[in-house]
DNA sequence: GGGTACATGTAATCAGTTACATGATTTA
DNA sequence: TAAATCATGTAACTGATTACATGTACCC
């Protein structure tokens, strides 16, 4: 039985923890945004505030610096590591959730006026087109990466080329 | 200038009163339950909060019954739909976030114990087959559907059948 | 030595979630 | 008529976002 009260958040932070090393919360969020981010985004502050959190829930530990900016670097604990095992051991049923504000006018589509489809079609075909460009630089320059990481990233430019084709097709129409 | 103040669930509640004529809380509920909550998912409480919102800023009105269960029913003044319009006619350039456990266990893999993985592709396998089979369900039972709302759910069924690949080959490694 | 980008936080607000509660219909 | 399910909300909490604020290092 999971700590009800830890959030995928939480999680992503006790991941990278345990991933990366001890680190800061700047080093989180220089991780997430250039991985998971593009999946599940949040505001750099939570990654200040997060980390506190499971701080006092014994999941890290924090170090901070006596001096100069006093950062602070947090790493696992015993019941952190445990709870982040515990989480990853248990598949999960809950569905994806496709966030996408052009999806979202594309289905009230009906009600837009004029060439408004074909517009946020173009916009679309151009912002997938350069997140799966973003995604490709990722793969041929950061060659070492983990290998989950990496299959993660495979099901990013998955998605992206189907979104060109997808957008695309509604441009023709 | 859009009003500041609106979330994606404000326009998501404008469309569908636009879309479906006056409505209720509950019908905008079921109505979401089996078409765009797929994608943007939100507990019904918000769709009895929203509106009322929606209310006070003037773009929806509300006609609430004097007996009986005292239904509020709304729809949209003018406002509201030039709101919505405006909304319709503004592409987004924000990118798609595909929010997903399963791939953020995937992602953290490497800190996963024994079949964790694989027990996470099989039941990630299950969960996209019966989601796609709704959507086929629903793909075949309501054939009247609007153009743009049956698009939408094209991408959902690709996306589904792609997820059932990407999954299925990370079991087989 | 002044500007600019990087780095590191805090505060306030609020949307969104969870949980509770109950009324109205249908069905067994 | 009891149970189950459908329908309709409200209350409380808190995670997440927005905005503010400032320190440090590097570069021209």
């Amino acid at each position: 039985m999971a700590t009800p009260t830890l959030t995928p958040t939480s999680y992503v932070v006790l991941g990278l923890v345990g991933a990366f090393g001890p680190c800061t919360s700047y080093d989180m969020k220089r991780a997430v945004s250039s991985s998971i981010g593009y999946f599940w985004s949040f505001p750099h502050s939570q990654l200040y505030a997060e980390p506190m959190r499971l701080v006092e829930l014994g999941l890290l530990r924090e170090d901070q610096e006596r001096t100069g900016r006093r950062r602070r670097t947090y790493e696992l604990t015993d019941a952190g590591r445990d709870a982040l095992r515990a989480w990853l051991a248990e598949p999960t049923d809950e569905p994806t959730e496709i966030r996408d504000l052009a999806v979202l006018k594309l289905f009230f589509g009906a009600q837009a006026t004029g060439g408004d489809v074909r517009r946020l079609a173009d916009a679309a075909i151009e912002a997938h087109r350069r997140r799966l460009a973003e995604y490709e630089a990722i793969a041929d320059h950061d060659q070492g990466i983990e290998r989950h990481m990496r299959t993660t990233l495979e099901l990013g430019l998955r998605y992206e080329r189907a979104a060109i084709a997808f957008w695309e097709e509604v441009a023709k129409e």
